[in-house]
DNA sequence: TGTACATCAGTGAACGCGCGTTCACTGATGTAC
DNA sequence: TGTACATCAGTGAACGCGCGTTCACTGATGTAC
């Protein structure tokens, strides 16, 4: 049962977008290559007409997850993305979450192509949130990066604990409360008033 | 060949250190029973003598992880706590790091015993590192406390994030410092001096 | 203290299972004339 | 435009392998007298 050259486009698609999800959710030994295929509507055994091995489509779906969740990023607020990024929805989302939150230690793990994933994922995570800064805050260009550097570092720590922390609410959401209020303190700069 | 309680206690304690070591570098699902033995020198079968389970030992494992990771952070003041744990040594040491950054993600996939383990040493670390605090800087309880989630969370995501992007030296290492500078900026006291 | 027996830590073969991957096959799609 | 044939996306059975776990067995240790 031979499908035209689109419908073939749309299943590869298919999948790249399902792994994105599951991957995400399960972790890359996590869930196979059998229900990733059922998830996409087809069996397994057409698989290794759209990908070289597993490994390959972790690769693919890495970078697709991180184009899935720039996407709607986009010329929005520096305050907004933090907002986003350290909340409850992004703690319990694991499928939509960013790459970085939770492929981020199984890097070292990983084969070369899914670490370049990750490496240019983080880079243009870097530029967003650099380029989601209002004018206010320092124009220097070292301290405006060091600065991105940092709102990602404490955005993405704080959803780590917090999720490390799953088993207890209160003090998974502690934790994001305290995250975000530094976030949002360090983004509209520094020089806000002093104690 | 029965061997006395002493050394089977010996076995068992061998068994959990080998698998916080282990299981921190390869993760829950990236080492198997019969190699955390052998690591153990002994054969698998006599593994289900000393645990019910797999994930009983990954809990075991966890904890054990936690206490060798606080072990020597008694006492020591935060400076020196950051500076350790925002470093290339602390990324590139799996076997020897910081659970919450190795486990982190993984919780929402893991048993209720492992889940509990990590949130117990989260609340943990971040009592340690508010006693890390010298008399500098706030003496508000709650300051305190939300300072120390803080720098917990900004050193735990630059740690991940340098690891999600170690395919690219330099970007790795500028984050670390990035990072490890904010954490000692914040650590010191917000009241330092005013730009 | 010495003897007889029960216990049980550790061994190594075996189990059932799910995994990634391969392969012969099907039949609609794409192409050459 | 119509016909004949090659292509190849998708199917489903089968593969080899490594996994977690079980089990009959061994023999030194622990215990009862």
């Amino acid at each position: 049962m031979r499908v035209s050259r689109e419908e073939a486009q749309a299943s590869r698609r298919r999948i790249i977008d399902i792994a994105a999800q599951l991957f995400r959710e399960c972790g890359f030994d996590g869930i196979g290559v059998a229900d990733l295929m059922k998830a996409s509507g087809m069996t397994h055994g057409g698989f290794y007409r759209h990908f070289a091995s597993k490994g390959d489509l972790a690769a693919e779906a890495t970078i697709a997850a991180y184009r899935r969740f720039e996407q709607d990023s986009e010329g929005k607020p520096v305050e907004a993305l933090l907002s986003r990024y350290i909340s409850k929805e992004h703690r319990d989302d694991l499928g939509a979450a960013c790459p970085t939150s939770v492929f981020g230690v199984e890097a070292a793990r990983q084969t070369e192509p899914v670490r370049k994933a990750l490496v240019d994922g983080v880079r243009n995570w870097l530029d967003t949130i650099e380029g989601s800064f209002g004018e206010t805050g320092s124009s220097d260009d070292a301290d405006r990066r060091a600065l991105s550097i940092q709102l990602a570092a404490l955005a993405v720590g704080a959803l780590v604990l917090s999720r490390a922390a799953s088993a207890d609410d209160a003090l998974s959401e502690e934790i994001l409360a305290a995250g975000l209020s530094k976030g949002l303190a360090l983004a509209t700069g520094p020089s806000e008033h002093c104690d």
